[in-house]
DNA sequence: GCCGTTTTCGGCCCGACTGTTTTCAGTCG
């Protein structure tokens, strides 16, 4: 797991901790806080750390950090040197583990886990079990029989469920929503929010936001929502908001007919093997006026939200999902029930306008410093995306035979697609030995003939193997117009010993691209950790590209690596690493997570015009690409 | 515990829903 990860994990366990002994919130928050800016910074602050002249540079560089002040850079600098916070050790003495993990089920917040815990002595989810079932959790305050079947409901759903969904499932659900929302009667608008909207690696629920036109058309969308079909729970049922949980279709090419991906293949099978029975999908109503300040609302993350609304009070404003208002001292009353007329809120653009705002692309807005951009930055879109260069046929492990791959890239508007399968070591992908691989390149170059209009390219996606070096010999890489490396076994190295072997890779001179560098799996594997500053730093110098690995369980480099990639000045390439036929449709997650990392189409290879592409393709290679 | 275009002290986002309550606390997003 990475350092920034850690660290926030230890962050984020004190806050929980320092919750459940009723310490004082706010500096609960600052905690919470703290650990959320640490995840998402693009800086490994490891390096950061190990980069600094001394400590007190070091601290400096962290207080830099948005919500990141004296005492936790301290921390910071602690665990970095002893790898534990002892004021962490100390917290976590003080509450029992058990309890920490009932914070995890809703309904039971620190509050009233407290009770549970100092009132009759809950201390994880068996005891709240049986606390449950002799009935004495109903002599601890405000607990009557309905908050108690709220408790076992939801204690029995945490159990079965692994909580968070990945992104390409859980888009497929709210694809699904939305549509079934879309036809009800008096819906005007409907659209999913959340961290979906803005494109996250998983996503912890589905928020669906729509407007309609009146109440009765509200209370009736809700009816209708409750009563969709997959709804296997009903949480909260109201006149705005109501919640549901949603079973999930497993996919069945992710159900696991044979083992992990740990030598080759693509995404790999098995993903389903955990596979989350339902989701959490909440629905918000808000009159047709709102719907721009609606959206805004249930689609910025916490961080960017407390900003904007920060930013508001200094205007004299207040901000709320029904619109920007002013800030008129009246009644204990939210605004839109006093009758005040809103400044803005019918279109998201109108309300960032009025905040003296650019309007921010949805991936932007997770309070990263994107509210301090004069203008909207021109990001990477799907439809900028030429070229596909990392993709499977039946030679290896993929469902399409050269000329179906290469018709279906013609379909999408490419104008280049690479056939880059598998190299011999990756067995169990049906990896090509030296002279399958030769084979190969003829039949590629032969496929050539027979589809007009996009050019294919014979490649190979080759492994780095656990010293660096590279599956084929250079005679054989010679015959190659792609040579995409990536790692696919020995995904456990110790950091320096992944950094060292992908140096190697990046520096070999018929390397243009550097698959899903780190192996990584979402929420499955965490995959190599080397320095990446280095990496980024090599890649730049010899002009490789690293990729943003487009399917779901990989997105790989992740957004953070792929902002500091970005920053270091390195090339990008957006690859659907096809399989089969409906991978090519993974292109808006790729996109999406490239987004999230401020790339705009300029150092994305795959949104270069055919010449430009072939021509860095051949950089180094004299004599490839016909 | 963090932070500063009123502040180095005194603030820290806002509203809906639920359940257990006779006016509100807790949770969630």
């Amino acid at each position: 797991m990475p350092f920034n990860q850690r660290l926030a994990d230890e962050l984020a366990r004190m806050a929980s901790c320092m919750e459940l002994l009723g310490v004082d919130a706010f500096r609960v928050r600052a905690h919470q806080r703290a650990a959320r800016a640490i995840e998402s910074d693009p800086t490994d602050l490891r390096e950061l750390i190990d980069r600094s002249a001394n400590e007190a540079a070091a601290k400096a560089a962290l207080r830099a950090i948005e919500g990141v002040g004296d005492k936790i850079a301290d921390k910071a600098l602690e665990f970095a040197r002893d790898g534990a916070i002892a004021e962490a050790r100390q917290l976590a003495g003080e509450v029992p583990a058990g309890l920490l993990a009932l914070l995890e089920v809703p309904g039971l917040g620190p509050k009233t886990l407290r009770a549970l815990w100092q009132g009759i002595g809950v201390t994880d989810a068996a005891s709240l079990k049986r606390a449950i079932h002799d009935g004495t959790i109903l002599t601890v305050p405000r607990m009557g029989n309905k908050a108690v079947d709220k408790i076992r409901h939801a204690l029995m759903i945490v159990e079965e469920s692994a909580g968070r969904l990945r992104l390409g499932p859980a888009w497929a659900v709210a694809a699904r929503i939305v549509e079934h929302m879309r036809r009800q009667v008096g819906v005007v608008e409907a659209q999913f929010a959340g961290s979906l909207r803005r494109g996250r690696e998983s996503v912890g629920d589905i928020d669906v936001l729509i407007a309609a036109r009146t109440p009765e058309d509200a209370e009736g969308a809700h009816g209708a929502f409750v009563a969709m079909p997959g709804v296997t729970a009903v949480l909260a049922s109201g006149k705005t908001r109501s919640s549901v949980r949603v079973a999930i279709e497993p996919d069945p090419r992710w159900e696991p007919p044979t083992g992990g991906d740990g030598s080759g293949g693509g995404p790999g099978p098995g993903a389903g093997a955990a596979a989350v029975p339902s989701v959490q999908a909440d629905l918000r109503t808000v009159p047709p006026e709102s719907w721009g300040a609606a959206l805004m609302y249930f689609t910025g993350s916490k961080d960017h939200n407390v900003q904007l609304r920060g930013l508001a009070q200094l205007r004299g404003l207040t901000l709320n999902e029904y619109g920007l208002f002013p800030d008129e001292p009246g009644p204990d009353k939210p605004p839109q029930q006093r009758g005040v007329r809103a400044i803005a809120a019918r279109t998201e653009g109108e309300v960032y306008a009025a905040l003296g705002l650019p309007e921010l692309p949805p991936e932007l807005r997770e309070g990263r410093g994107e509210l301090g951009l004069a203008a909207a930055p021109g990001l990477v879109r799907e439809e900028n995306i030429r070229a596909e260069l990392h993709a499977h046929t039946t030679a290896s492990d993929g469902w399409l035979s050269v000329v179906g791959l290469a018709e279906r890239a013609r379909l999408r508007g490419f104008h280049t697609v690479a056939v880059t399968d598998h190299s011999r070591s990756s067995t169990i992908a049906r990896g090509l030995d030296a002279a399958r691989l030769r084979a190969h390149v003829r039949a590629v170059h032969e496929a050539r003939s027979q589809v007009s209009g996009i050019t294919i390219l014979a490649g190979s996606e080759v492994d780095i193997l656990a010293d660096g070096s590279l599956d084929y010999d250079d005679d054989l890489l010679g015959l190659l117009d792609v040579v995409v490396a990536s790692p696919h076994a020995s995904l456990d190295q110790p950091p320096a010993v992944a950094t060292a072997r992908l140096l190697r890779a990046i520096e070999h001179p018929r390397v243009r691209v550097l698959g899903h560098p780190t192996g990584r799996l979402v929420l499955r594997r965490a995959g190599l950790e080397p320095a990446m500053g280095e990496l980024f730093a090599a890649a730049r110098e010899h002009g490789v590209a690293l990729e943003i690995n487009a399917h779901w369980m990989r997105l790989d480099l992740r957004d953070t690596h792929a902002r500091a990639a970005a920053e270091a000045g390195c090339l990008i390439a957006i690859n659907c690493d096809v399989h089969a036929p409906e991978d090519f449709d993974n292109l808006r997650f790729g996109v999406m997570t490239a987004r999230r990392a401020w790339i705009g189409p300029g150092p994305v290879v795959n949104t270069w015009p055919a010449e430009r592409l072939h021509a860095w393709l051949r950089s180094g290679r004299p004599g490839a690409i016909t």
